[in-house]
DNA sequence: TAGGAGGTGAACATCCGTGTACCGTTGTGA
DNA sequence: TCACAACGGTACACGGATGTTCACCTCCTA
């Protein structure tokens, strides 16, 4: 059951960083003596949690056609999908300290960031760095994670939601272009 | 020199929620002692801390004219200035677990989440939730401070990033709509 | 049925953050 | 010059989290 083990430290963790082993145990239904045999510190159970994510998203990105110009949409509606585990891996403190997950973070950017930047050719604005844009994808994620999360979303709108408003905006169609 | 202190103490707790009051006094150059003297513990200080901040944002807030229809981009322009004082108030985990605290940040998204309300009779879409665009502005800010912080955007630029992200979006204004 | 693997709870030592008390130093104003 | 307040530093007590060990249980299999 170790899949389930580190989806429930995930949401654990996520929900209070600050989360002791022992909470993340209970909430597992696991003993704290077990949880250390598989993960002898916490910061391995950290590292653990955040490969899982990174293995999650690989097995997603393989999946997407980066050659396609609208790899795009179909990568957003797939992260969109996985949810808290991803969010994890963007919003846990500290995580960036570990030099071996910074490397495949940027391994994970780097795809994306290369698609961005040849679309800057047609469809996206060039006027914005790819990196800018790349950051904007990743807040749009945050917004629908969190408001699925709160009940305020339906994940099956989360997708529209996110494209939507990141290739978009907020302006309604008609309204003459700010300055 | 209290107002330092708060300065200090946010960047250090923002960079990692789990900073000990140690590093937190170190990093302002004053004593363990003195620190505790002024705030005896630390949720005094976390609280303190997001007061301060709070504080900020009112000041900001009576600044602008919501009346207007252009209020959205003053408040935003004005809001990216504040910087990470601001940052912290969204970001630090746990804070929304204080009832006071809660209540300060409802009472300061209301008049915005109003003025959006209005707008989206005319220059905001009205297919999308109010609170939705409420928190598109507030992960453009997160970016805009984010990127700041890492030395990659420079301030100055930084309300046009953000007002355009998030008005127009980042897909290229010849570009086909998206279905 | 014996034995091994995996899981559990209890107990223990340890470390670190926290909060407090006490004392010495500095600086400022009466 | 004295008194007092503010600050810094040391030392200590306390609690919670952590990591380790050990004994026991259960299930599975040879």
């Amino acid at each position: 059951m170790s899949v389930h083990l580190l989806q429930t430290a995930t949401s654990v963790l996520l929900k209070d960083p600050t989360a002791s082993l022992g909470d993340v145990a209970k909430a597992a239904g696991v003993g704290r003596t077990t949880l250390h045999k598989r993960f002898p510190t916490r910061a391995d159970l950290v590292r653990a949690v955040a490969n899982d994510a990174l293995d999650l998203i690989d097995s997603v990105a393989c999946q997407v056609d980066f050659d396609r110009d609208d790899a795009i949409e179909d990568l957003i509606t797939r992260l969109v999908a996985l949810g808290p585990r991803v969010e994890f891996l963007l919003r846990f403190p500290g995580l960036e300290r570990d030099a071996e997950l910074r490397t495949r973070i940027e391994a994970m950017d780097r795809p994306v960031l290369d698609l961005i930047t040849r679309l800057q050719g047609t469809r996206l604005r060039r006027d914005l760095p790819a990196w800018w844009i790349l950051h904007t994808l990743y807040a749009g994620l945050f917004n629908a994670w969190e408001a699925i999360n709160y009940g305020r979303l339906a994940p099956l709108d989360a997708p529209r939601f996110v494209l939507t408003t990141v290739f978009e905006g907020v302006a309604s169609a008609g309204a003459a272009q700010r300055t």
